[in-house]
DNA sequence: TCTGGGGTCCTAGGACCC
DNA sequence: TCTGGGGTCCTAGGACCC
């Protein structure tokens, strides 16, 4: 049996924690830059504030309904989750942390009864430890226990948890359960099937696997068999090495400048240099865009990015701030408002077997030097202590967070006055 | 006025190899 | 008018996830 254990509104939740004046009143948490809705307390959702949805556009309801209003903490919700998978880990040998606020565990050797005793403790238990409300789905396959967890989020008799144990109560699970709510189908191929009649999970199952594989490929395959209880997907237990990183911000204010594009820009290439260091590889291809705000439909667009192939793979924070810079200069063009940009780096291989160039003119040890130095001061004082010049003060560009809560995890200074 | 960020996988088609 | 067979690699685009 897989057990998908999910965090209950979890940026909401994280919030409430240290706050429990909050409880049973509605909060947001706001994307960066305050932009959209990302979390909803269910209060929130009961007065029909809908996830993605623009700030601006909620202005009414957050007064009217009195609901509370927090920017995203990322520092927080990342230290929370850690807290909650801590816990987690120690109800199975076999986890995999499948997102900030999602696990699935392997459950061997219980018996039914058992079983259901074992999640309701394993809910408890988090929720006592972290103070997260989590919800727990059962079955014998990691897309059936998606439904059992949706199930049992949205049905409060079951108290949290639910399982699906045998074909019947699979059967019965599926009939009524919409298949745009199916892991793995998303909007477009929800209104495909929907276009054919298939409406339920359990309509999706009794289709040719022919004509799946032909409408949605071998991934569409996959989820049918799962939701047929047949497993496909096992747990992954480390995480595999990332095979992108990316690093892009949208602009508080729009802007015009290549000087503020250039600070950005290097300061995007330098996080991407940063999280590469972090799993120990290096990249070869470093990709930059930018574009206008699309949403202006009043003003001129452009949108536009360049990728560079690096002569010899690096995760030096100089060399691909550089390199990044460079290619920002051939797409800058003057006269636009810009309102987003971001590095990608790619191409990534471990930083144990780099191939060397015959002609490279780069003295890498002293780069990787100069990296360690950076990175323990950095992990000692606090992020951007020490950073390389491109990216100037390294403030003017910062994002707009009106509503953030304090860092209650993470700093003393906010630990101490919380005490007070 | 104000609209997030960071990933993965699959397929088709083109270029190329012997 | 006829003109093989069997591959690999790369990229763009489209789907999905949280």
């Amino acid at each position: 049996m897989y057990a998908l254990v999910d965090c209950n509104n979890f940026y909401a939740s994280c919030e409430r924690v240290f706050n429990p004046s909050l409880i049973g009143k509605p909060i947001v948490v706001l994307s960066n830059n305050d932009g959209c809705v990302i979390a909803r307390s269910n209060e929130a959702k009961i007065i029909g504030i809908k996830m993605g949805e623009p700030a601006f556009k909620i202005k009414e309801y957050v007064t009217k309904h009195n609901v509370t209003v927090f920017s995203s903490n990322y520092t927080l919700y990342g230290d929370m989750s850690q807290r909650v998978m801590n816990t987690l880990s120690t109800f199975s040998p076999e986890i995999e942390i499948y997102s900030i606020d999602e696990a699935f565990l392997k459950l061997h050797g219980f018996s039914h009864i058992e079983l259901t005793e074992y999640a309701h403790r394993i809910r408890k238990i988090t929720t006592k430890n972290t103070g997260i409300p989590v919800s727990l789905g059962l079955a014998n396959t990691k897309t059936l226990a998606k439904v059992a967890n949706h199930i049992a989020k949205k049905q409060p008799q079951h108290n949290g948890v639910f399982i699906i144990r045998n074909d019947e109560e699979r059967i019965s699970a599926l009939k009524n359960f919409e298949i745009g709510e199916i892991w793995g189908i998303g909007r477009q191929y929800s209104k495909i099937l929907t276009r054919y009649g298939i409406r339920t999970a359990y309509d999706f199952t009794r289709m040719s696997p022919e004509w799946i594989r032909r409408q949605m490929s071998v991934v569409g395959l996959r989820t049918q068999k799962e939701l047929l209880g047949i497993p496909c997907i096992d747990l992954e237990h480390s995480a595999p090495q990332k095979k992108a990183i990316c690093t892009s911000r949208s602009f508080g204010e729009m802007q015009t400048e290549l000087e503020y594009l250039r600070e950005a820009v290097s300061a995007f290439a330098s996080s991407c240099a940063h999280k590469l260091r972090k799993q120990n590889s290096c990249a070869s291809i470093v990709m930059v865009f930018v574009h206008t705000n699309f949403f202006r439909a009043d003003l001129p667009q452009y949108s536009m990015s360049q990728t560079v192939t690096l002569p010899v793979a690096s995760n030096s924070s100089l060399e691909i701030a550089h390199h990044a810079i460079a290619a920002l200069n051939r797409i800058y063009k003057k006269g636009y408002r810009y309102k987003k940009a971001g590095v990608i780096v790619s191409g990534i291989s471990s930083a144990n077997n780099i191939q060397t160039s015959l002609f490279d003119t780069v003295d890498r040890a002293k780069h990787q030097q100069a990296m360690i130095a950076m990175d323990s001061l950095n992990a000692k004082y606090g992020r951007d202590t020490v950073r390389i010049a491109t990216q100037g003060n390294g403030q003017n560009w910062k994002l707009k967070h009106e509503k953030l809560s304090p860092s209650y995890t993470t700093k003393w200074a906010d630990i101490i006055s919380i005490k007070v």
